[in-house]
Parts: C-alpha cells; sequence; structure tokens
DNA sequence: CGAGGTCTTGAAGACGATCAACAAACGTGG
DNA sequence: CCACGTTTGTTGATCGTCTTCAAGACCTCG
C-alpha cells in the first residue's frame, strides 16, 4: 500500500504554497490508491487513453510527449518526484498526449472516484490540487515564450535553471552541487524543439563558457549568477511564495 | 450591472463539455461583478500585477504576452468571448504575463471572493471551472508542439484551424464563412514566434495554395479538408465532448 | 491631406537542420 | 569479466528556413 512518505514531494510542493492543515493532509493521503514501477522509457499513459486515475511521480523522471504523424516526437512537460504527470485526466478524461518515463520511476494512483470526494468535502485542498495545474500551464507559458524568442543557447541555459529550481522545491538539488538529471540529448532536442546535434553543440557552448559541466547523467552549474543571467531566467512563473490560495 | 447574456459564450463553452445545473448557472451569474470595457491596444492586466477579481471576455480578442528585457514580445494565449482571460490569477495571485486587448473588448469581472464561494458551495461548477483552466493548458502544450515541430506554413495553418474551431464553438464561426481576426501580421509573429516579415510570405503561400483569403481582418478557408491536413490539425486537444465531469 | 501603422518586396546573412561517419559509453549475455 | 551490440555523444560539411535590414506601397483615420 501507499505509505505517507511518498507523498512527501506532493506535500512540501503544496506547502511552500500555502500551509496545508492536518486534514487536508490526511485525506490526500487516504485518496491515494496503489503504487506502481515502470522503468525507463516505459509509457505510463498514452494519447487516446481513458482512465480513471491520476499519476503522482515519487521517484524519477517522467514526461509529457506527442509524436506527430511523421514520427517527429515534442515532450511538453518534465516532471520530478512531486508532479502529477495527469492531473489533467480526472477533468480532461480522454489523454491528448503520452506520458513516458525518463529513468525507472516509481508513483503512487488517485482513483478519480477519490479525487472527486475531495473536490465535495474539501475546498481549500481542492483548490491547491487545482493550482498544480495552474503551475503546469504558468510552465508551459514560459516554454512557449523560450521557443519562440530565446536563441537554442538562452532556451538551454533557461531549462537548466527551472530544473534546479524545481529539484531544489522536493530537495533533490542544491545550486552548488551536481545533480543527476536523467535526459539524453536526443530527449533534451525532443524538449526544446532542437536537433540532437544542436544540442549537442548548445551544450558545448556552455561548458566553454565555464557555466556547467555534463557529464552523463551528472549535471554541475558552475556560476548560477551567470547562468540565470545568460538564460534570463525569472523564477516569478514558479510562483514560490507561501500565500493563502 | 452584468447581464445574465453576457455570460452566454461561457455557458455555451461549459455546456459543450457538460451539463451545467439551472443552480450551476445561477451561481455563475450571481457571481459576475462589473462589466468594463477596454479600447484596441490597451492592458486588461499587468505582468506583476496582484489583482482580487478574474477577467472574462465577454465580446472582442485578448492575448496573454510577455516582452523581454531587450523588448521582444511573445503572445502565449489568444483569447474569444466566452474565455476567461486569467482565471488563474484566483489561485496564482500574482500575474506572470499581461493581457492585452487585440479589439475592443468588452468583459465581465469576477471577484475572487465569489470564486472562492463557489468553491466551497458547487463542487461540480468548479470543476467545471477548473476544466476551463485545464483547455488553456492543452492549448499551451499543442502551442508547444507546434513551435518545436512544425513548420511555419503547418503552424499558421495549425493557428487558423484552432482559432476557427474555437470561434465556431461560441457561435463566432462557420466553416464555409468569412470570420472577422482583429489581428495583425506582427501579432501574428509574435503568437508564432516568427518574424513579421516571415509570418507574410508564410500567409502569402496559403493564399497562392488556394487555402485561404486574408484581407484585412477578413478571413476565409476555402478549403477546411485541405488546410486541416496541411496543419495536421486534430481537435482532441480541445475536449469536445459532452460528458460528466 | 497628412501621418502613422500595416503590408509587401528584395537582398544578404545567421542559425539551426540534415546527412554521414565515427567514438565513447553502456548493458547484456556468454 | 570480457565481447559484443546498441545507444549515446561528437565532429565536419552542406543545405535550407527564417531573420534582419531596408525601402516603398497601401491604407485608415484624424
Amino acid at each position: 500500500m501507499t505509505q505517507a512518505s511518498d507523498l512527501d514531494s506532493l506535500i512540501r510542493k503544496l506547502e511552500r504554497r500555502d500551509v496545508l492543515s492536518a486534514a487536508e493532509r490526511e485525506a490526500l493521503i487516504s485518496a491515494a490508491g496503489s503504487r506502481e514501477s515502470y522503468p525507463a522509457g516505459a509509457d505510463l499513459v498514452r494519447e487516446g487513453d481513458r482512465t480513471d486515475r491520476s499519476i503522482l511521480v515519487t521517484h524519477g523522471f517522467t514526461t509529457r510527449y506527442r509524436v506527430l504523424a511523421d514520427g517527429q516526437r515534442q515532450i511538453t512537460a518534465i516532471h520530478l518526484p512531486g508532479d502529477f504527470v495527469d492531473l489533467h485526466s480526472f477533468l480532461l478524461r480522454k489523454m491528448d498526449h503520452s506520458v513516458g518515463a525518463l529513468s525507472n520511476v516509481r508513483v503512487v494512483t488517485f482513483p478519480h472516484a477519490n479525487l472527486r470526494l475531495i473536490t465535495e468535502r474539501h475546498p481549500h485542498l481542492t483548490r491547491m490540487l487545482w493550482l498544480t495545474t495552474l503551475l503546469d500551464g504558468a510552465i508551459h507559458r514560459e516554454w512557449i515564450v523560450a521557443m519562440g524568442r530565446r536563441s537554442a543557447l538562452e532556451q538551454m541555459a533557461h531549462l537548466i535553471c527551472e530544473l534546479f529550481t524545481r529539484l531544489n522545491l522536493v530537495g533533490l538539488a542544491e545550486f552548488d552541487r551536481e545533480v543527476n538529471l536523467p535526459i539524453t540529448q536526443t530527449e533534451l532536442g525532443d524538449t526544446l524543439g532542437l536537433s540532437a546535434v544542436h544540442v549537442n553543440r548548445t551544450l558545448q557552448q556552455l561548458r566553454a563558457e565555464q557555466l556547467i559541466v555534463w557529464q552523463g547523467q551528472s549535471v554541475r552549474v558552475l556560476d548560477w549568477g551567470r547562468l540565470t543571467s545568460v538564460a534570463k531566467f525569472d523564477p516569478t512563473y514558479l510562483h514560490l511564495e507561501r500565500e493563502p490560495r
């Protein structure tokens, strides 16, 4: 069964934005269903699926992606522990994208029936769950800005800044230490809308400018200040303030 | 004061996705606050604002946009009548983008206090409002796919297909008739992440291929089937099915 | 009628894609 | 523990899409 500690990242993420009552934490824990594991490369959900549950990542990394008719692939979101991969399926019902595992992942499922109960009994907790999907939307908008108006170098730097900040939030990154990012250059290309070759050259440029070290899955930011300035990274869109919501 | 008919587009948009009870329609109407008007070019909301209300467009077109330090601009959403421009400000609190009027617009405001009451008394209506922000997110994802993996021509065709479909939903477009789109080529460029010059050439190509006629603000699709196939437009992401949510 | 915004066109150049080949790292089974 | 096959990363050369710059036409509205 699900253990309370599985929800630590989620609760940490929520409590960064507002206070949760003990009753709300309880409600969240009792809404959780089964634990599951998926190997790297597996699909957790497929485009077109109609599921009766939403999935929370507890360990590992996943992506939302779509594959076009000609085989081209675009990743539209990267999920870290504490992120729901498809909370929107609770109301959208039919998946308009797939969800794949970047690394081996462990998840906890939330039956939609239980989520519905939360919306009927816990207005504030409902708003907090709603908030997590709004944060998704804010990140989507930032990616649109990056894809539309930033160079490959800026875009890459921006993604690294975002991932570090979000990982830090759930205790998985310190800004001056190396971090584990299980994502290949091909996947980075599918995320940023670039070719894998150009991703490679962009990373080399970031390395040449002494901004990062990226070897295998280990990434280290050498100069956070300069990286954020290259990226024009402003974390406002992550809404990190704790306030009544 | 707000008239019930101001909410027609919103209610039409919601009822396309699920049934609303009379009590829910009432609750929505009584949650509405003042009516306001803005001239084309005005800002309804500015990045950094903390507002105590959310805005619903009843007439006209608006955009969400961000301006980068170097003056570059990126539009991240286009709103039609029946769309909330910033329902997310109810929970995100601080705006991470601005909202501008593409045309003269009329709006109805919803004080956050009233929205909060809805979340406390009307679980299903709350889910429907939540749903509208999830639809925003789904559209964002589709734009990310378009920006990352589609050519300028495909991207432009896709945007036209999306706008026609969304306008049709609120009774403002027939697929074989001309439609009023108050958006300049510069603004199209800021939407698609292209230069205004390239937007111009892309539109000329769509015209040369007998797909559209676009003169001033009047747009007419000449061959919906071929346009959707050029755009690889699949409306799944707009979640047009009516079902329990 | 004039002025500012919008649209259009041409020329040159940059950024990133594509193609191709090879090196390095990884994992799997023998 | 090594051999081998596969995935991932790296490099060079060429190509194409889209950008930038610049100028002129058109249009709308005071």
